[in-house]
RNA sequence: GCCGGAUUAGCUCAGUGGUAGAGCGGCUCACUCGUAAUGAGCAGGUCGUGGGUUCGACUCCCACUUCCGGCUCCA
C-alpha cells in the first residue's frame, strides 16, 4: 500500500511530466509557440505559452490527442546537466527560458529534461518514461490568461490548465468532484433557492439579499450579537461617510486611496464612503478620556464598507464592492494583549464550530522587512502574543515571515469546507499606525498617558463572503437553525388547504419558520418542490391528520415519522435549533 | 485593470445574412389526489447597450455593459 507522501510525490511527477508532454504537443500544433513555465499544482498542472494565435477551447481535444500520441511512443525522460552557456545556446529562441537561466543563481545546477524531441529547462523530477503516464487519466480543463511571473506589468501569456491522475477511475472521481462543486456554486444556489441577486443595471459587485437570504442573514446577525455580548463586547454603530479630515488623519487617503471611491461634495467639504470602520471607532474612543481601568474596550460593529475592486475580480458573494464586515476593535493595555488575543482566537474557533466548520488553519504574518511603523518592542510583543495564542489552542499554523501589514502583525484563519476547500475568513490584526496617527491615549496607573494597543478583527470576515461560503459548505441544505424555511405544509388535496393554513399559523405562533404550499399542483409535485428547496421538514396533511390533530412529517433526508401534535413537533424543532442542528 | 470566452423568454439552452425556438417556470382550465414532476391550453423576447457594414443584421465589424475561467489584488 502506497503511503500518502509517496502518492503525492508520484502524482506530482505524473503531473509535471504531463505538463511537459502538453508543451511538446502545443509547440508541435502551433509552430512559433514560446514556452514559459509549467509546474504541477494541487490537483493537476498548467503550462504557460506565448502563442502565435489565440487558443480556443475546441483546440484542447486536438492537443489531448497529440499528447496521447506522444505518450504512446513510450519515450524515456532523460535528465542532462549543462553549463550556463550551453543552456543559453539551446534556448536561444525561448526568451522566457533565457530569462529563467539568467536568474538562476551562480553555482546552481542547470538541468534539462527531454522526452524524445522535446527538451525543457527543468529541475525535475519526472517519471522515467511516458509509459508511466496514464493516457486515459488526464484531461485538459481550461484556458486562461496569466502574466509572465505573475506580474501585471509583464506580457500576458496563455495558460492551459489540466489535471492528471494515476488511473481513469481517479480522474472520473475528480471530474465528479468538479461537477459537485459546480452544483454547489453559491451563485447557482443563490438563484435556485432565491437567496440573493445582483443587477448589472444597478452596479456590479453589489448584493441584493432576497427575503430567504436576508432571513438567514438575520439569524446569523442575531447569533453574532448574542455571542458578542456574551464574550464581553459592546456593539457600536457608525456612519457610512466621513469627511476627508478623517481619512487624511487615518492615512487611508495616502495608502488606501486606490480602493476608495471618489468623494461626495457636501457643503463644500469632501466626504468619503468608508472602506473601513476603524477611524470611526477611534473617534468613539477619543470621545472621552480613557483610563487603564476602562480597558480593555471591545467594540463590534456590523459595518458596511465600500471598496473599489477591479472589474475582473468580482465574483458572486465572495468578492464584491459593498460588504458588511463583522468588525471589532479592541483597545487594551500592553499587559492585556496576550489574554485579549487568546480570547479572540477562542471566540473565533467557537463560532466556526457552531457553523459546522471543524478544520481551521492559522497563518501568522510577521513584521515586513521594510516600511513598518511602530516600535520594534511593540512588534515583538504583539507577534509573541499571537504565536502564544495559536500554540495554546494547538492550532496548526504556517508562519508567513515578513507577511504582515506595515502597521502590525496578524493571524489569518482559513477554514476548510465540506469539499475540502480552504477559505480565508477570520483576520486578527494589530494596528500600530492608527493609534499613533489619532494620538490615542489612556491614563495609566501612574498617571502617565500611554498609547493603547489596538487590535482589529473580523471573525466571519464579511457577511457576504461568509454567506457564500456557508451556501457552498451546506450545498444549500442549511441546518435547521439556519434554514430560511424550516417547515413546508403540504395538503394532500385542495380540500385540506384550510387545515394546512391553520397548522402553519400555529407553527408561526410557536416561532417556527413555516410555509404552506397552496399551489395548484398535486401533492407529489409539492414534495418534490420542497425537496428541491431543501426544506428540512415537510408536513403531509390530509384527512387523518386533520381529524386526529397529528402530523405526518417527512424530513428532507426522506425519512417519515409522526408527531402527536403541533406543539410536540414544535418542541422537537426548538430542541434541535437550540443545539444548532 | 489584463488575457480568453460568453451575453437570445424568469431559468437552462438551441438557432443563424431573409419575419425568433424548446424544456422548465408562470398563468388558465380540467383532475380532488397520501410521501420527489397529472394533463391540456395560453401568455411571455425591440436576441445586453450604442454605433457601423448591408436591399436586409439575432447572425458580420467596432466600442461599451455585465457575466464566466484565470492573472493580479483582497474581507
Amino acid at each position: 500500500m502506497e503511503k500518502p507522501e509517496e502518492r503525492t510525490e508520484r502524482l506530482h511527477k505524473i503531473r509535471h511530466s504531463t505538463a511537459h508532454v502538453m508543451a511538446e504537443a502545443v509547440r508541435e500544433l502551433f509552430p512559433g509557440t514560446r514556452i514559459a513555465i509549467g509546474p504541477a499544482i494541487e490537483e493537476g498542472f498548467y503550462y504557460d505559452f506565448q502563442l502565435p494565435q489565440p487558443l480556443k477551447t475546441e483546440d484542447l481535444p486536438r492537443i489531448e490527442e497529440r499528447m496521447k500520441g506522444i505518450i504512446a511512443e513510450e519515450r524515456p525522460f532523460q535528465k542532462r546537466v549543462v553549463g550556463r552557456e550551453e543552456a543559453r545556446e539551446l534556448f536561444r529562441e525561448e526568451p522566457y527560458k533565457l530569462e529563467l537561466i539568467r536568474d538562476l543563481p551562480e553555482g546552481e545546477e542547470i538541468s534539462l529534461y527531454s522526452q524524445g524531441g522535446f527538451t525543457d529547462l527543468c529541475r525535475g523530477p519526472h517519471v522515467a518514461s511516458t509509459r508511466e503516464l496514464p493516457a486515459d487519466a488526464f484531461k485538459l480543463l481550461s484556458i486562461a490568461g496569466a502574466y509572465w511571473r505573475g506580474d501585471e506589468h509583464n506580457q500576458m501569456l496563455t495558460r492551459i490548465y489540466g489535471t492528471a491522475w494515476q488511473s481513469p477511475r481517479e480522474l472520473a472521481d475528480y471530474l465528479r468532484k468538479l461537477e459537485e462543486i459546480e452544483k454547489r456554486d453559491h451563485r447557482r444556489l443563490g438563484r435556485e433557492l432565491d437567496l440573493f441577486s445582483t443587477h448589472e443595471e444597478a452596479g456590479a459587485g453589489l448584493i441584493y439579499w432576497h427575503p430567504k437570504g436576508a432571513r438567514i442573514r438575520a439569524i446569523v446577525e442575531e447569533y453574532w450579537r448574542r455571542k458578542h455580548f456574551a464574550n464581553g463586547y459592546e456593539v457600536v454603530n457608525t456612519p457610512h461617510i466621513g469627511k476627508s479630515w478623517l481619512w487624511e488623519t487615518s492615512g487611508h487617503l495616502g495608502f488606501y486611496a486606490q480602493n476608495m471611491y471618489a468623494p461626495l461634495s457636501i457643503d463644500k467639504a469632501d466626504y468619503y464612503l468608508k472602506p473601513m470602520n476603524c477611524p470611526f471607532h477611534i473617534l468613539i474612543y477619543k470621545s472621552a478620556v480613557r483610563s487603564y481601568r476602562d480597558l480593555p474596550l471591545r467594540w463590534a460593529e456590523l459595518g458596511t464598507v465600500y471598496r473599489y475592486e477591479r472589474s475582473g475580480v468580482l465574483h458572486g458573494l465572495l468578492r464584491v464592492r459593498g460588504f458588511t464586515q463583522d468588525d471589532a476593535h479592541i483597545f487594551c493595555t500592553p499587559e492585556q494583549i496576550e489574554e485579549e488575543i487568546l480570547g479572540v482566537l477562542r471566540f473565533s474557533l467557537d463560532i466556526w464550530k457552531d457553523f459546522g466548520f471543524k478544520d481551521v488553519r492559522a497563518y501568522l504574518a510577521t513584521q515586513p522587512a521594510s516600511g513598518a511603523v511602530g516600535e520594534p518592542a511593540r512588534w515583538a510583543q504583539a507577534t509573541e502574543s499571537l504565536r502564544k495564542a495559536i500554540e495554546k489552542e494547538k492550532l496548526e499554523y504556517t508562519l508567513d515571515e515578513g507577511g504582515g501589514a506595515f502597521y502590525g502583525p496578524k493571524i489569518d484563519l482559513k477554514i476548510k469546507d465540506s469539499l475540502g476547500r480552504e477559505w480565508q475568513m477570520t483576520t486578527i490584526q494589530f494596528d500600530f499606525n492608527m493609534s499613533e496617527r489619532f494620538q490615542m491615549t489612556f491614563a495609566a496607573s501612574d498617571g502617565s498617558l500611554q498609547r493603547p494597543y489596538m487590535v482589529h478583527r473580523a471573525l466571519l470576515g464579511s457577511l457576504e463572503r461568509f454567506f457564500g461560503v456557508l451556501v457552498e459548505h451546506y450545498g444549500g441544505a442549511f441546518p435547521l437553525w439556519l434554514a430560511p424555511v424550516q417547515v413546508t405544509a403540504i395538503p394532500v388535496a385542495p380540500a385540506f388547504n384550510e387545515h394546512a393554513k391553520a397548522v402553519v399559523a400555529a407553527l408561526k405562533a410557536l416561532d417556527l419558520r413555516a410555509e404552506a404550499d397552496l399551489s395548484e399542483q398535486r401533492m407529489n409535485a409539492k414534495i418534490r418542490a420542497a425537496q428541491e428547496q431543501k426544506v428540512p421538514y415537510m408536513l403531509i396533511l390530509g384527512e387523518k391528520e386533520k381529524t386526529a390533530g397529528t402530523l405526518s412529517v417527512r424530513s428532507r433526508s426522506g425519512e417519515q415519522f409522526a408527531a402527536e401534535s403541533v406543539a410536540k413537533f414544535a418542541a422537537m424543532v426548538h430542541d434541535r435549533v437550540k443545539k444548532l442542528e
